[in-house]
RNA sequence: GGCCCCAUCGUCUAGAGGCCUAGGACGCCAGCCUUUCAAGCUGGUAGCACGGGUUCGAAUCCCGUUGGGGCUACCA
């Protein structure tokens, strides 16, 4: 039988990472063996569904790359992929369970229940549902729930694929919930169903559900089905070494998307959270990913999600982009600065000098930070005391005259030596002649043409910017300069 | 509180009894390079939580302690 996992989100909002790296270790799962990855939407709490969770679920892991075999969307031959839609399997396993003896129905309030709660909180002893309707007979026409009736004597075996087997006392596990007042199913019935029915080879999942699993053991032997293999695999945790949640920050794939980070960054250091290949190997593709993947690799201990290791994994995975690729992925951002759009010729133009840019971006918006100057149309913004830099700091007489300098040299050039190295070397014999050190003389040059005391390499950047320009930015500085009320 | 899980540099990890004087990556520090900022190169810093066993030998196996985390809903 070929391996079938599937992923299911419950559309309650925006897929986070330490959500979506299930997702992640279940397609790796599903590719490397040639099998099945199955995307169901487990949407049976009504009252937290969200209005187009599921799209945005959906869009986070085509942004990733991880396709899936059958969904909600694409169907498949398990359909439907929405546990709202698959309610009669939930009941008629129910019932099942009810003529069985192995489940009865419960009538009993929420007011009984919170007081029962509280009870046996005062008394320490420990909270779960006494079991008052086990021998009752509730009519099937009046409210209620359906509870599963677990063994009281004995203890439950879960067999962990990581862990191996761990036994929880039946004494302490409470007879659920499997069925709710409205008829929906709770996730203790439903991806116990659902699994089945689907032919789930293996379950996924985070280790939050380790201590409901013997409830799920129990619920498959009722049934007399057989269980899959389960496998849950450490939380993410967040820079308090609590579970990662919304109060870290951008915890949203969406939010990532948005701040910069390259989908495959982020999806090789989810990989690497909890998995590793071997002892060196640090960077990898999505294909090397799956080539080697294997739930031998994963570790037990939960690992924490820290940005910083991952902006560096990014800042290296945009140094290695294509310059034409880089480029692309830039310009949106380009676009958002600078307020139009940037078309195909202007774009390629930066081509030269795209190696340098991605040497220094780490996030994408960071681009717009290195080109908007190129297509700045007014003056540039910046400060006299820059444009002076260190080597003129209270000295704009002679930071005028080395502009001027500069401003002799660069318009005396002719239009075929304006390349990046012509440029340099004229430069540089211009800073020799006047004794002044190269820094000194470049710094205005720098802060006139780009606005910035941080900038790409300066002659590349006159190369691209081109002679009218660097020239026309020259002359403003000049005249700034001269001004005496700055 | 109860139940369950976990435990190697600050972080992610390698390590399945001798290959460990504990390896790699990120960070951090120093140096080199240098037109800013980066990138790159060199070197350095830093860890087996603690205590008992088992064994000729333990980061590795066992027990305990401590610490951290998860669960404890008609949520997933």
């Amino acid at each position: 039988m070929s391996v079938r996992v599937r992923y299911g989100p419950s559309p309650t909002g925006e897929p986070h990472v330490g959500n979506i790296r299930t997702a992640l270790f279940d397609w790796l799962l599903a590719r490397r063996f040639g099998g099945q990855f199955i995307v169901r939407i487990e949407d049976t709490d009504q009252s937290r569904a969200v209005a187009g969770a599921e799209a945005l679920i959906l869009d986070a892991l085509r942004w990733l790359g991880l396709d899936w075999d059958e969904g909600p969307d694409i169907g498949g031959p398990f359909a439907p992929y929405r546990q709202s839609e698959r309610l009669p399997l939930y009941i008629e396993a129910a019932e099942r369970l009810i003529t069985d003896g192995r489940a009865y129905r419960c009538n009993c309030t929420s007011e009984r229940l919170d007081a029962l709660r509280k009870s046996q909180q005062q008394a320490k002893q420990p909270p779960g549902y006494d079991g008052r309707c086990r021998g009752l007979a509730v009519a099937d026409d009046e409210p209620h729930v359906i509870r599963l009736a677990m063994p009281s004597a004995n203890s439950t075996v879960v067999e962990d694929y990581l862990r191996g087997p761990v036994a929880f006392q039946n004494a302490l596990l409470d007879d659920h919930v499997l069925l709710k007042r409205d008829g929906f199913p709770t996730y203790h019935l439903a991806s116990v169903v659902d699994d089945h029915h689907m032919d789930i080879t293996h379950v996924i999942r985070g280790e939050e559900w380790l201590s409901s699993a013997p409830r799920h053991v129990q619920t498959y032997a009722a049934l007399v089905w057989d269980e899959p293999v389960w496998v849950h695999i450490p939380i993410i945790r967040g820079p308090d070494k609590g579970k990662l949640s919304k109060r870290h920050g951008a915890t949203s794939i969406r939010q990532y998307a948005a701040e910069g980070f390259l989908p495959e960054a982020l999806l090789n250091f989810l990989a690497l959270l909890g998995w590793s290949k071997d002892e060196t190997t640090t960077i990898m593709s999505r294909d090397e990913i799956t080539e080697h993947f294997s739930l031998d690799g994963l570790g037990l201990a939960s690992a924490m999600f820290d940005i910083d290791r991952l902006r560096e994994l990014n800042a290296r995975y945009i140094r290695d982009l294509s310059p034409a690729d880089f480029l692309q992925r830039g310009r949106p951002h380009l676009e958002a600065r600078v307020g139009r759009a940037i078309d195909d010729d202007a774009l390629a133009s930066l081509l030269p000098i795209a190696p340098a840019i991605q040497e220094r971006v780490k996030l994408l918006p960071e681009f717009a930070d290195y080109t908007d100057f190129f297509f700045a149309a007014g003056p540039l913004d910046y400060d006299n005391a820059e444009l002076m830099g260190r080597a003129y700091r209270h000295k704009p007489w002679a930071a005028l005259e080395s502009v001027e300098a500069s401003l002799r040299t660069l318009r005396a050039l002719d239009r075929s030596a304006w390349t990046a190295t012509a440029l340099e070397s004229a430069l540089r014999a211009l800073a020799e002649q006047r004794g002044e050190k190269p820094g000194a003389l470049f710094t205005p040059i720098r802060v006139s043409v780009t606005g910035k005391r941080v900038a790409p390499p300066l002659f590349e950047t006159l190369e691209t910017l081109g002679q009218r320009l660097t020239v026309e930015r020259l002359n403003a500085a000049a005249e700034r300069l001269a001004r005496p009320d700055d």
